[in-house]
DNA sequence: TTGATATTCAACCATTTGGTTGACGATTGA
DNA sequence: TCAATCGTCAACCAAATGGTTGAATATCAA
């Protein structure tokens, strides 16, 4: 769906949703431990975390006065599918891939 | 490193864009003829180009008053790359993904 | 109950985005 | 030379984005 790529692409486009996003790559987090990094706001989190639920990237769910924020991939699957039409990149080359990693880490 | 994932996804964003993008596929186009199938002005269109040239997406190359349009999926490459930590996880280097990741979210 | 904690909401602000129109410079071909 | 074509530029506009602050709501814990 053409509008579910839109908000895929629009909400991985900011850094801060993108940390936020590797940050949950490692364990499910509440939203103030998501904050704590950042130096803005509380609110301003929340607001990007509305962001990254609404396209559909993370799962939101309340317990008690904690709301869980987890990962939730599958929007990002259809956005990685879209681009692979593009590729030249070949999912299972995973040597190309560290390759590039390893590139990436040496050139800065 | 970071800024240019901003400017890929950003860019990927619109669906003018990806249309376009789609439409490059197939060939290399003048900027008139990318503009064609759309409703909307050859300036708009022209600044969707500059969008995508800008984000590394694709070549703009001028020969006498033509301005031919080139898809250049590097940038993509390296957006894919980003995001196949999230969905792909029984093809990768776990440890060598989230090093990735730091080191790129460091550097903005 | 009271007070602290977790999160969102509402109003506001500055900047960016995606579009328009009209004028403009460069190039082509008759 | 001169009109037509290719594409961009500049100014403008409405809407969206990313941030702020302060108040509101809900829950927990003492």
């Amino acid at each position: 769906m053409a509008k579910s790529l839109d908000l895929t692409f629009s909400a991985l486009s900011d850094p801060t949703r993108r940390e936020i996003l590797a940050m949950l790559l490692e364990d499910d987090m509440a939203v103030t431990d998501v904050a704590e990094p950042f130096e803005m706001s509380l609110a301003a989190i929340s607001k990007h975390l509305g962001v990254l639920t609404n396209a559909g990237l993370i799962l939101q769910e309340r317990r008690g006065r904690v709301k869980w924020c987890k990962l939730d991939p599958d929007a990002m699957q259809a956005a990685w599918t879209w681009m692979q039409g593009f590729g030249q990149f070949d999912h299972l080359d995973l040597d190309g891939l560290e390759a590039y990693i390893e590139n990436t880490l040496r050139d800065d």
